[in-house]
RNA sequence: GCGGCUGUAGCUCAGCGGAUUAGAGCAUCGGUCUACGGAACCGAGGGUCGGGGGUUCGAAUCCCUCCAGCCGCACCA
């Protein structure tokens, strides 16, 4: 089906184009009409006359037969108010339309997106929380819109802190090493092979053999390094499932992936004139960035003790993912902090011919979580907040918050619903927020059952469910038509027929909180229209029509939160 | 010093390809109340949109400048 909101741009953009061809018409909702075009005033300005004539001339142009009705108001805008009949049609096609009207993407794009990217033999905490939640939710919508989507977890799986890890495996004996490992308890196994290398010279001294033996490529090193990769790449399938994310372990495509790639990338580099040799170290200076002294600031492919880099990998990474993987679209869910590194990553890439101009590559930069005194979210005592024991936090308030309610839910499925919910909360409340910005940890609110949050838009779909559990009888919705006499019924569908343009406008800057923002409006606009339209206890054809407006409501809530990674029970 | 991000009601945040009276949630106050799940709905109070300039018929939105906070600026990723 075409969109309600496609419609109506196809008629005006129609007219526009009469008047200066390609004028945006400037299309959006509105509180004056349904819609309203702004378009006029910046094309009067384009075509030097006065903004009422345009809009009148706009106005005896445009075929909204059928469609809507139009009035100009103040010095330009055009209001539209869609007819009755349309929105009758456009709601009966919804009823038959799995995706709500969005409309499969074409040419469907390779988008490789890059995200949680974890460090092996380290606890997952709340720093890996936002590029997870982000990338995810990117990675469901993109996968709806039609797209090919491909995951890459670009986990720490290499550099020097290996040799000390695998000595200290060495040291544990591999049976206890693993069985430490497989219980999560990755930070102490971290900490103590750390501690003996700050304190043990002959431990320190074993351990950078041990990287340069890994490095050689020593097959029993490379044995026990793939021991430490497994157990940790197995611990995060566990933390992803429990987080309900879909990065599988076939994702994980490591820092050592790229290893037998780096001698390549520098020699094309030098091929390509690009390369400069500074202090020592191997370098391209990509126009455009300066270090402190206001001099042209490197690009460290190969460092002095000819080492790679991890520019150097990620510059391989670009290259694998345009040449191999065959990407249209590159996205990089990394925190805001690295984003002249990335700026310059792509820069070369560009010089380098990697990244050609038809491919997006964007840096998906986000802010801080942080804690209620507003610096880095750490627990009392200083340390980094574990992921697990975050949901875990979240799942027993959430199961607290259900006991006090007489639900009639066994405790089994309590115990599951409190998952759903506390991952709910957790998401949407990082996801709700435009990325760029920091935010600040606040469970108690997140979690709470009211106001903008995750856990109160499974509550509205809930209650609408609830309704269809009433009703008992199998009912069929191909009966319904919409009349929408009552104010609140006609504010639901409207918001209802948004759904493909809410999904566009957060899909393409990548803004998943727009997302957020479009389905707290629709549970508003839901719970005044329960409150004020009887469903039930109506009949006849208005029963039929309410009903229908409920059934769409509850597939655009559900749909809505899968793609944000978020699942909506049908019971609470 | 250069660069980036952020600064909107008491608190947490939308809005920022300029446009008709700046929105929401929480909190506060007042209503709805035999309710299809009240974990709700309706309403009220509360804002010089960090300060100052500029462009424009019109700026929270664009430009300049200043202030505050956070972050980055060569061999850790």
């Amino acid at each position: 089906m075409t969109s309600t909101y496609d419609v109506l741009l196809e008629r005006l953009q129609a007219a526009f184009d009469r008047v200066a061809p390609g004028a945006d018409p400037v299309l959006r909702q509105s509180e004056r009409g349904d819609y309203q075009a702004n378009g006029v005033m910046s094309l009067a300005k384009q075509v030097g006359r006065p903004p009422r004539d345009v809009a009148e001339e706009i106005v005896g142009l445009v075929n909204l037969d059928e469609v809507a009705t139009v009035e100009i108001a103040g010095p330009g805008f055009l209001n539209l108010t869609i007819s009755p009949p349309f929105l009758n049609t456009q709601l009966r096609t919804l009823l038959g339309d799995a995706r709500l009207g969005v409309a499969v993407a074409s040419p469907a794009k390779n988008v490789v997106i890059d995200y949680s990217a974890p460090n092996v033999a380290k606890e997952m905490h709340v720093g890996h929380l936002r590029s997870t939640v982000i990338g995810d939710a990117l990675a469901r919508m993109n996968r709806f819109a039609g797209h090919h989507v491909i995951a890459r977890n670009h986990v720490g799986d290499w550099g020097t802190p290996f040799g000390m890890l695998i000595e200290h495996l060495v040291d544990l004996g591999e049976d206890e090493a693993m069985a430490s490992l497989s219980m999560g308890d990755l930070d102490s196994f971290y900490r103590a092979a750390r501690t003996k290398f700050d304190a043990d010279d002959a431990f320190k001294e074993r351990s950078r053999a041990r990287v340069v033996a890994l490095q050689a490529g020593d097959g029993e090193t490379r044995r026990l390094w793939s021991i430490l990769v497994n157990e940790s790449v197995a611990y995060f399938a566990e933390v992803y499932t429990k987080l309900d994310i879909t990065l599988a372990p076939e994702d994980v495509v490591g820092e050592s992936y790229y290893n037998d790639m780096l001698e390549d990338v520098v020699r094309d580099l030098d091929q390509a004139g690009l390369l400069v040799e500074s202090d020592g170290a191997l370098c391209v200076f990509p126009p455009g960035f300066t270090n402190r002294d206001n001099e042209p600031l490197p690009l460290i492919v190969q460092k002095r003790d000819e080492g790679f880099g991890y520019a150097a990998t990620d510059l391989a990474a670009v290259r694998d993912r345009v040449r191999n993987l065959h990407a249209d679209e590159l996205l990089y869910v990394v925190g805001a902090p690295q984003g002249q590194h990335f700026e310059m990553i792509y820069a070369v890439a560009r010089l380098a011919g990697w990244l050609p101009e038809n491919v997006r590559c964007e840096h998906v930069a986000f802010g801080n979580v942080l804690g209620p005194d507003r610096k880095m979210f750490k627990t009392r005592s200083g340390e980094t907040v574990k992921l697990i024991g975050l949901l875990d936090e979240a799942t027993e308030r959430a199961h607290a918050a259900l006991e006090g309610r007489q639900s009639g839910l066994s405790e089994p499925e309590k115990l599951h619903l409190a998952t759903q919910i506390a991952r709910a909360a957790v998401k949407y409340a990082d996801l709700s927020t435009e990325r760029q910005r920091d935010y600040i940890f606040d469970l108690e609110r997140m979690i709470a059952f009211e106001g903008d949050t995750g856990p109160y838009l499974q509550y509205a779909h809930a209650r609408v469910r609830s309704i269809f559990r009433r009703l008992g009888t199998r009912w069929d919705s191909s009966a319904a038509s919409f009349a929408l006499e009552a104010p609140a019924e006609r504010e639901l569908a409207l918001g209802l027929l948004a759904f493909p343009e809410a999904f566009e406008l957060a899909l393409a800057p990548l803004q998943p909180h727009r997302l957020c923002v479009y389905l707290f409006d629709l549970a508003q606009r839901f719970t005044s229209f329960y409150d004020a339209c009887p469903v039930l206890s109506a009949e006849g054809a208005l029963r039929d029509e309410r009903l229908a407006l409920c059934e769409l409501t509850a597939r655009a809530l559900s749909l809505g939160l899968s793609l944000l990674g978020i699942e909506a029970p049908d019971q609470m």
